[in-house]
DNA sequence: GCCAACGTTGGC
DNA sequence: GCCAACGTTGGC
């Protein structure tokens, strides 16, 4: 199974917003960048992500999986763009933030701190384990 | 609100 | 194919 994470500003679309959708989840649309849709193109079902709220907050707050395949992002006719599908797995009993991610030397090389830009990135094994253990889950859902 | 970093576009 | 101009993202 792979990890990744996945960006959005709570204006536009919130964690709650996505535990709101239940276990159908929701497509992650408006993706308009190719590394981006080429992370989500290499995903497949089960695949875990981290939640971050970007511009306000910026913390991980939740996790994801993967409960849909890449397929056209119905919000635009532009063949070039896709999406996965997404549903809330469970919250962090204590998001963790952007700052707590850079002052933990083991998160020195993920994406997050690397390429701030990159709204769907991969999150290393590793990686994964840390932050989840940092948001107060010791075993991972 | 500002601005640096980055990605994309389009003229040549 | 290069690169300048432009637009967007996202941290601060």
């Amino acid at each position: 199974m792979a990890f990744w994470l996945f960006k959005s500003e709570p204006d536009a679309w919130s964690w709650d917003q996505q535990v709101a959708r239940g276990p159908a989840g929701e497509e992650w649309t408006g993706v308009r960048n190719y590394q981006a849709r080429n992370h989500m193109r290499a995903m497949k079902l089960g695949d875990r992500g981290f939640f971050y709220h970007s511009n306000i907050g910026k913390q991980v707050v939740g996790i994801v999986e993967v409960c849909g395949l890449s397929a056209p992002d119905s919000t635009t006719d532009d063949p070039r763009w896709d999406c996965v599908t997404l549903r809330a797995v469970a919250p962090l009993p204590r998001p963790v933030t952007l700052e707590a991610i850079k002052a933990e030397p083991r998160l020195k090389d993920m994406v997050l701190v690397t390429n701030s830009r990159l709204s769907v990135q991969p999150v290393g094994d590793a990686d994964w384990q840390v932050i989840c253990e940092m948001g107060g889950l010791s075993t991972p859902p």
